[in-house]
DNA sequence: ACCGCTATCTACATTGGTGTCAATAAGGAA
DNA sequence: TTCCTTATTGACACCAATGTAGATAGCGGT
């Protein structure tokens, strides 16, 4: 038995006008959604039928840009990873003081909801994969400018700070306001923090010898 | 038309012993292979049918004992709450030296998968809810401590430190081998790095006034 | 041995999400 | 205009997971 598919035939309800975008208009307006979702709804929100509603289109359409639902996951992570990464590439490239950067850094980390994006990859991702390149060589430059900056020449040292920098950025990041409320604060201020920190590790060098 | 029910009549195949717990060793069974699960498989691991065949029972049995999938699921946040406290309060009873302190919080925290809880529980929670009162009472004595053992008495140097501490340890948690690997190095040595931040946080106590 | 409670099971109904398919229409090119 | 490409769509089949209901069986108490 074939199944009669219905065409045109009885359509009562008047064909509402379709909206042709070219494919990057069209990938562009639907990664806008699914990362609106992400942050509104969480993990759950990164389904084909939710993102085509907000995005204003069929799933069907989601499906034909990104092939799957997984590949339309796969995108926008590496959308949200090219955001990240340029934001983090502004704040060192924005100031020479060491604070100053600091502060863009918690910034771009908090402010940004990136710190959210690498939990999520962290842990969706089962083995945790090796980062792209892109990263990679953004990190070599950061050690760079870091062994600069602070006028620093010890590997371990500069690791030690770059790990301490690094890790409590994702750490405030994800834990949003949780961790001030138990500390008794209502809010951070990130650039008080990012001072603190900068006179913490500068300080530290210049130990009393 | 009443759906005839297939009673006992045509089981060929010989029905296989059934296996009767308390409902505490049931609920024991079912949050260990969730937890497990949740390790190897990620968020997506924690689906009553997976996790019932993990555990070796229907999933029926896993909604009777929870009543429903988000039932099990707080059961599980709750249990390794309960146990991060847990490790949290036996870290801090463990020894007087900070640097030992330290090495306990960032093991609980990164070995522990704590952290990969918090974030968890961040990303999925869409209003971040406030802590219950179990964890707001152990910061209090987090602060208190952490006041007598390092000799401060400034609360906002008190906070800093404490919320440096927490979020690289979140942070580390997270992220795992990825970030030590950004930094060229294999793996991290918690003990190590603790020692490193509580130097750091001691001395700049001691700054050359 | 008998009985009562209930943990456990199998089977089923239902829902929600995914991916496919053929038809349609919007825009550009000739 | 006419034609062609393809973005877009509604409908459908499918699957995985959830939750329900009745039947069954293990275990303790009497």
């Amino acid at each position: 038995m074939t199944t009669t598919r219905t065409t045109s035939a009885g359509s009562r309800t008047a064909a509402k006008p379709r909206k042709r975008r070219t494919p990057e208009e069209a990938r562009s307006v639907i990664l806008d959604a699914a990362e609106a979702r992400l942050q509104k709804l969480g993990l759950e929100g990164l389904n084909v039928v939710g993102v085509a509603e907000d995005a204003g289109l069929s799933h069907a359409s989601v499906i034909h840009h990104f092939g799957n639902t997984a590949g339309m996951r796969q995108a926008l992570g590496e959308r949200m990873t090219q955001a990240l990464l340029s934001d983090l590439v502004g704040a060192l490239k924005s100031d020479t003081q060491p604070q100053k950067i600091l502060a863009a850094v918690f910034h771009a980390m908090v402010g940004g909801g990136h710190a959210k994006l690498l939990a999520w990859r962290a842990l969706n991702d089962s083995d945790s994969e090796l980062p792209d390149e892109a990263v990679q060589r953004l990190f070599k430059e950061l050690i760079r400018r870091t062994g600069e900056r602070f006028g620093q020449q010890d590997a371990t040292l500069i690791r030690n700070n770059l790990l301490l920098i690094a890790s409590s950025a994702i750490g405030l990041g994800i834990s949003g306001n949780a961790l001030p409320a138990l500390l008794g604060v209502d809010e951070i201020d990130n650039n008080e923090f990012a001072d603190w920190l900068a006179h913490l590790l500068l300080d530290d060098d210049k130990t009393c010898t």
